[in-house]
DNA sequence: GCCAAAATTGTAAGCGCTTACACTCTTCTT
DNA sequence: AAGAAGAGTGTAAGCGCTTACAATTTTGGC
């Protein structure tokens, strides 16, 4: 095999009869390019298999062809779904894809503002997923000059999708609160410290909004402050069960969580629904094994959609409308861990 | 906020007083450059917090100082873990990771031949996790001049790290015919149809040498083919239940295949160890909370350790050493769902 | 049919970097 | 102490593309 000549826009200008600046200008779809010339450079492009470099591209003022995805980590459930869809809308739009995980490192801002400011020479757009920022950063992210979008944040000026977290905490809690639970704990997520993810507050906000709907009051004491993972809220759980009076039912901010609480009753020889009901947020793959009850919220669209709106911001360069937000669905999945309190 | 004037390598070389070629070679560690020089462009460089354009440098001619990942899926367990792993340390050696999800899509072929024969214009190198390819395929690709790494793949011209499958799926069986079981079944991954993946069919060999080894032979009607997946374990478990005799034990050749089975038994009202017991290979987290026996394999090691063995053969393109194999431990691990039979 | 405006196409100058190759100093030889 | 070998540095020519702007062709109104 030999290394073969690398096929430039110069050859396929050539082949086609047209100048280099002709092709260049049918490749992007500009305007003022005849349908003959257009067609002229399409054959070029097959017959000689053309496909332009990046590089030069890029270097020329063009763009990079490629988007990157931010995220707290690439392994959460949530995180590793919402990635591979944008994937997804991003590869079918002919971006790359380049994946920057934080890895919980507090190191944020480090990452974001070196890295990532020094990423935006490598690509053309950024999709934040949960990742919290300061106002400064945000507003440092907002004039980079970057396309931006987000999945999962508030008040930002960009596009950005999510649910809307206090009603799925509501749709929880509410859930509870018809059985016929008056008793209730919450697991809560960590609150956050900076201000564009608010998901555990919010998700809190709706726990206390159903309670006060049924005309309950939240007691301070059965608010659990539990990371959002199966330790965290198996540890949160156990700490409901040796310090403080067990309630009849638990709402766990996230499914992962409700794994851990679910765990921590089986190893105090207590299960779900007999001696607490338990409700989640996600629907988690594994909930539906767990019979888990839980508020289902759609992940992958989630990526998707938000992939979507960067992508047409990048290719309607032109427009510009105002971010929009967009919340998604979500709906309450009545599974075994549930049931009426007697 | 001002638009910034991009700081260039000619800025660099002004403020050191060196010419640009001087600055261009000490930033890469070539030869031939005085430690004075060395000196005064890491002061000048971080004085104006210098950022080499890759575009501008994979156009010349150097590297893009980036990496492509290729999986079958990010979502996965095992993809996700070894993905940001990978990531990490491409990160930490000043590379930008690109993913390409394959996701299940028969596609591959075009993807990688399309895409990324195309990628090999953006990239530098291709950690590829378990991606199944044809001899061509492997060919082409080794022929592309593109540094390659892989897990968990077979007989290929390049690094690659994985763990010894087929001594995995030994221990486990193993465990079982220690424990008294005689009468065992295994939910066995599908064949592949390619030559680079064997991991069902190398884990298939271990559960038959295991059995060998106590002077047992495998029952056909006892290996089931089984989807990787908590649903394809449901099933296949299913399937066993409802139109074969119950053995005593289950070999499932993934954590996932033995959720699912336990999942099927649940649904008919058995359960692990008491009326089967069950064992699988991965420790995924959730083994841990559903008291599953398993073999454990290091995933995220084995991401970060191809990512490091492509790096280090980015890093020394002079030396040129034979491809690697590296093999990991396994490690049993016993929890709740395996016991002695009586 | 004739000329200006509009549509189409071409020219040429970079984008920021790498890399032969040429050049200037240092060191050693002998 | 003069010249050769080598270390260190500079010059300049691109890499393949985009993009003003200039040149050319087409179109349409009279």
């Amino acid at each position: 095999m030999v290394k073969a000549h690398r096929v430039t826009i110069q050859d396929v200008a050539v082949l086609s009869g047209l100048s280099i600046c002709t092709v260049s200008r049918a490749l992007r779809n500009l305007p003022n390019v005849s349908e003959k010339a257009q067609a002229k450079v399409a054959d070029a492009v097959a017959k000689l298999g053309y496909k332009a470099s990046s590089a030069a591209a890029r270097l020329a003022g063009g763009n990079t062809g490629s988007i990157a995805i931010i995220a707290p980590t690439a392994t959460a459930w949530f995180f590793a779904q919402a990635v591979e869809a944008a994937e997804e809308v991003f590869g079918d739009s002919g971006f790359d894809t380049v994946l920057v995980s934080l890895r919980g490192k507090s190191s944020v801002k480090r990452k974001i503002f070196g890295d990532l400011l020094g990423l935006s020479q490598r690509v053309d757009g950024v999709l934040l997923l949960n990742v919290d920022l300061s106002e400064s950063e945000v507003a440092l992210l907002a004039a980079s000059g970057l396309a931006v979008a987000s999945v999962g944040m508030t008040s930002v000026p960009w596009d950005n999708v999510g649910i809307d977290d206090e009603l799925a905490a509501w749709q929880a809690t509410s859930h509870l609160l018809g059985l016929g639970h008056w008793d209730l704990a919450v697991l809560s997520g960590r609150e956050t410290r900076e201000n564009s993810v608010r998901t555990s507050s919010d998700r809190l906000k709706g726990f206390s909004r159903a309670l006060k709907d049924h005309h309950l009051t939240v007691h301070p004491d059965l608010v659990i402050n539990s990371d959002s993972t199966i330790d965290g809220g198996r540890k949160a759980m156990n700490e409901l069960i040796a310090h403080r009076s067990l309630p009849t039912a638990v709402f766990a901010d996230c499914d992962e969580a409700a794994f851990g609480a679910l765990m921590a009753m089986r190893e105090h020889g207590l299960s779900a629904p007999k001696n607490v009901s338990v409700i989640g947020i996600d629907d988690h793959p594994m909930s539906w094994f767990l019979g888990l009850s839980t508020v289902a919220q759609p992940v992958a669209d989630q990526g998707a959609f938000a992939a979507n709106l960067l992508v047409d911001r990048l290719q309607n360069a032109d427009a510009p409308n105002e971010p929009s937000n967009h919340f998604l669905d979500t709906k309450l999945i009545e599974r075994k861990t549930t049931r009426r309190q007697r």
